[in-house]
DNA sequence: TCTGGGGTCCTAGGACCC
DNA sequence: TCTGGGGTCCTAGGACCC
């Protein structure tokens, strides 16, 4: 029996930061430009550099100061969330024209089932009228990857950057794939790679070899290495479920300080205005969170994350500034910090939670409890030798 | 070099239950 | 009295991605 070969496309926005920023200021286009950092202190990290900062060796995640080394003329494009979020609905409305099975990967890339679209027009003319038209209305340059699964197609469209079409098919996994760089394969990261290089698996091919595969186990699981393989062969999942990130599993907001701050009282301040912030999307979102917690990093770098769990989803903000005031004291020993951070974990949407018959509720257990020895005690006080029977608390 | 902010997924140990 | 194995939840940490 012969498995239907489905057409997946993986569409991602070039320098999407940078592209935004030149829609908005023209005067953008060609310039030694990053997103990212603070223009006057000259501290942070860039998020995305144009594709002129890129050619002198500016990169994301580089410290602005070490950029400005390389570049003194360097612009600064401030951050502009709201632009960005604009241009990506504007990406995905643009994409249901050819497909419904879509799935939001970020905010700027998008993996899209074309087995349809493809019966009428050939996968690379749509590709290309895509990458046009993605150009023409909204200005947002991409590359696009054509394979038959998630993964060969996200590997496809990093081959060719900016504006490129690359089709991988099974049979190019050999030639095109297994010459790549371990590095460069998706999943792998600045841990793993240097690892895998220094036992000299320093391609994908590589990486794919029985022989090699002992050798491999050393670094990383049996599940993990099992799990790549599938991948780099074709052999993983083909299917697109829009659903997937639909609702988020965890919701979380953190900020460096403007300074190494030790103050206790100014620490918790800035706590509480994250959570106010958190718990407002999480209100909005109509969700409902299990495990809240505290992320704090102090002036070496050092993070430590502390989390309690609830016995019930909620969006009870007394209950969760007290469960946030209870970590941050327990946990916060005065030293300084760069950073704070909320998280909500175990997120799920208010709607689905099943009503409790959960007997065994402890607060509510405890609040009974705390009543009955009220209770006692007030009688035994009102009695203090007789034996309390069929008398009643009337409060 | 001196390191942002928002996420997902995996691993692993201990508690607890059956 | 001593014993096995499997499942789930909680917590912490880490790798990775954009």
């Amino acid at each position: 029996m012969k498995k239907n070969v489905k057409i997946i496309f993986h569409i991602d926005l070039n320098a999407f930061f940078a592209s935004c920023a030149i829609i908005k200021e023209p005067y953008l286009k060609d310039k030694v430009f990053v997103v990212g950092g603070n223009a006057t202190t000259r501290r942070g990290v860039i998020s995305t550099a144009s594709y002129p900062a890129r050619k002198l060796g500016i990169h994301s995640a580089m410290n602005i100061n070490d950029a400005f080394r390389i570049y003194p003329k360097l612009i600064i494009v401030p951050i502009q969330f709201s632009l960005y979020q604009k241009y990506s609905s504007l990406f995905f409305t643009y994409l249901k024209r050819y497909s419904n099975i879509i799935l939001e990967g970020s905010i700027d890339e998008a993996y899209v089932d074309m087995t349809e679209a493809a019966i009428k027009k050939h996968p690379l003319d749509i590709a290309k009228e895509i990458q046009e038209g993605l150009m023409k209305e909204h200005g947002l340059p991409c590359s696009i990857g054509i394979a038959s699964t998630l993964f060969l197609a996200k590997m496809a469209s990093d081959m060719q950057k900016p504006l490129g079409i690359t089709v991988l098919r099974k049979s190019d996994i050999v030639d095109k794939l297994f010459p790549l760089p371990i590095r460069d394969c998706y999943g792998i990261g600045k841990k793993t790679y240097p690892r895998l290089e220094s036992i000299g698996i320093d391609t994908i091919g590589a990486f794919t070899k029985p022989e090699n595969k002992e050798k491999i186990l050393s670094i990383m699981s049996e599940p993990s290495y099992h799990s790549y393989i599938e991948h780099i062969m074709g052999r993983s999942s083909d299917t697109i479920d829009p659903k997937k990130y639909a609702i988020p599993k965890s919701i979380s907001n953190e900020t460096t300080l403007n300074y190494n701050m030790d103050s206790s009282e100014a620490i918790f301040k800035i706590i509480t205005e994250l959570l106010e912030y958190t718990h407002e999307r999480l209100t909005k979102e109509e969700l409902v969170t299990k495990t809240v917690g505290i992320r704090l990093r102090d002036a070496s770098f050092e993070t430590t994350n502390r989390s309690v769990s609830f016995i019930n989803h909620t969006d009870d903000y007394e209950q969760i500034l007290d469960a946030i005031e209870n970590l941050f004291e327990e946990n916060y020993k005065g030293e300084p910090l760069r950073l704070v951070g909320v998280f909500f974990n175990s997120v799920v949407q208010k709607k689905d939670l099943k009503i409790d018959y959960n007997l065994f509720n402890y607060q509510e257990l405890t609040r009974r409890e705390e009543n009955i020895y009220k209770v006692i005690s007030s009688i035994n006080e009102k009695y203090p030798k007789s034996i309390a029977k069929g008398t009643k608390k009337t409060s």
